[in-house]
DNA sequence: GCGATTAGGACAAACGATTGTTCCAGGGTA
DNA sequence: TACCCTGGAACAATCGTTTGTCCTAATCGC
């Protein structure tokens, strides 16, 4: 019953006392004390600023002060448990420092990335928080030069003086696939993300550094797909399956991918681990309750939507950038690697 | 190299022109020849606005026109995929309107929701989609006596005129017992969500109406749990299973809710169907690779999202309030029921 | 040649909050 | 009495846009 038709204005509270919007919004700002207001005038303006459900309008004041108290956030895709998680995180970590969120979704599109930005800055926001896409790079070397604070997750650029929070996809991958190394297979494919992407160059990396230093030859054949979504996934798993190319094993470098393969192997009626291992990057829920409980390169992905807000503080308290900061990953062992003996390879 | 340190402002090209700020105003407002500024300065004004990048100031605009074109949207968590899935299509839609989203999650806890409602509504928002946690109200009648426009999805409540989007719940229960009571099941287990909640109620209801329909006695022990969470529905159903009452199947209020269940059931090695049966509310892109793959309740959650703005801006071009629309839920069958002799319940 | 249009923009207020400065009255001091 | 100080609060500018109104030439009609 106190809500107001019409907000409250300082200036309604102020005239109902016989004060100025001045003395109102000092005392309420707390500093009345400061500004010599008497006590006498401190409470009443207390008392009837808390019975009409006060509260000052943030456009205004973000106006005057060129401080929003907002974060913009944008993500390729809010759906994806990936990028949801992060958000979760941020908005979490927001909240407890007096943030809001405002949040785009670049749907996986880069055009969409760059119209998100400019309407997130246009908002004046104090900070933002940046999933790329991950295909181009110019707009974000615009980014970097303005003086707009962001903090890159989840993909990094190391040519840009950007700030950013990423899993250390390098070592995450090689562990994976050297887990699948000792296990007897030398034939992994690799169903790959994005190829423009640091992030996903930094996982076939990860692979192939693995596969060099056992002394097995990296065949490009195996090497497949182009997008993280699940239908790259699907198609590039029933290509391989149909195709001369043998392989034991699948990495497939995001949950979604993982999905895809998984429906393809299904269509195909084959069996994990007996017909084909798998591992994923991206740990879900639902993997230890899968047909062959999934082995899984777990990311800090809570962690990363935490640490991505602490460092647009970090950065924007002391002018301290803080670079490239890497996040280990966990390979999570669960039942989708068969041992194989070597002559099957 | 255009993304100037300090943003440039109307006022600064309109100087850097030998104008006013009105006149570049009213050019880049399209509204030139509506006051006679000549061709040439109308050219002259969006030559030197593009190449200085310049958009206007959104928190001035805001504030002057006491529009934000933003729109806040409230969920109880935005990592879980059902309201991610629904942040997603809200974000669209409101993209393709122009509209930006304030994202507030309220971590289940009406406290929050509380706090977020008041947040979001001193930042002027345009209008509110809101996903109640749904344990009180009191905060909910407020806001519907405001001038706020408001949506609510996924839970409604029938007493408050406010606009809502929702599944039939009733019905979406009632034919998934249905079908587990057409496959043989008497002793059906009821894991539900938050008790107090206007969703839990309908499900609940839909759950008993098939029982009673089909002369099934109700068998309140059968009811069990109060949280929407996993957590909730690991610890219903290890109960359930050390307790006394039999039972064939179990209808999960929720995808989390279903996920416990499973981590239940896998933990004291029991096989679904053939000890124990399931349906889920909400699917998921996992539920075909699951080791039973999961007959689920599917809502249409995409449509939610976009429906929800669609009715906010509904709202606010005609004042016809749209009440409590309701959306069917689909029967995803895949082999989480077993039909069982009737002798066996 | 004189008033009336018209073209082309400028002026100034307003949105609501914040803040540096100023104003006023009363009391104490010299 | 003249002066200063201090408590208590008001004044007014400002943030960047938008918009109703007003101003000033030049042009037009007759």
């Amino acid at each position: 019953m106190n809500a107001p038709k019409s907000k409250t204005t300082l200036k309604a509270v102020a005239e109902q006392l016989g004060l100025t919007p001045t003395t109102v919004s000092r005392v309420l700002g707390g500093k009345g004390d400061q500004y010599r207001i008497s006590q006498k005038t401190q409470r009443r303006v207390r008392e009837l600023a808390a019975k009409l459900n006060f509260s000052p309008n943030q456009i205004a004041r973000g106006l005057r002060l060129s401080k929003t108290s907002t974060i913009g956030l944008i993500v390729p895709d809010i759906s994806n448990p990936y990028f949801a998680t992060i958000a979760h995180h941020v908005t979490a970590e927001a909240r407890r420092r007096g943030y809001s969120i405002l949040l785009c979704d670049s749907q996986e599109d880069t055009r969409y990335e760059i119209e998100a930005i400019q309407l997130i800055r246009s908002r004046n926001v104090d900070g933002l928080v940046l999933c790329p896409v991950g295909v181009s790079d110019e707009h974000l070397a615009e980014l970097a030069e303005s003086d707009q604070q962001v903090v890159l997750v989840d993909r990094t650029y190391p040519d840009l003086a950007i700030a950013s929070v990423t899993s250390d996809n390098v070592r995450g991958a090689r562990e994976a696939t050297e887990y699948m190394i000792r296990r007897g297979h030398k034939r992994i494919a690799c169903l790959q993300g994005l190829q423009a992407s640091a992030l996903n160059r930094d996982r076939v990396l990860g692979y192939q550094e693995a596969l060099t230093q056992h002394g097995i030859p990296i065949d490009e054949e195996l090497i497949v797909g182009d997008s993280f979504a699940q239908q790259s996934g699907y198609v590039a798993t029933r290509l391989l399956l149909h195709a001369q190319a043998k392989f034991t094993a699948i990495l497939a470098m995001s949950n979604q991918i993982a999905l895809g393969a998984l429906q393809a192997v299904s269509e195909e009626s084959l069996n994990i681990p007996s017909d084909v291992s798998i591992i994923a990057f991206d740990d879900s829920p639902y993997a230890p309750y899968l047909a062959t409980p999934m082995t899984t390169v777990k990311q800090r992905n809570e962690e990363m939507g935490q640490i991505a807000v602490q460092l647009l503080f970090a950065r924007s308290e002391s002018q301290r950038p803080f670079h490239g900061l890497l996040l280990p990953t966990r390979l999570i062992e669960r039942d989708s690697v068969a041992s194989i003996r070597p002559e099957d390879s």
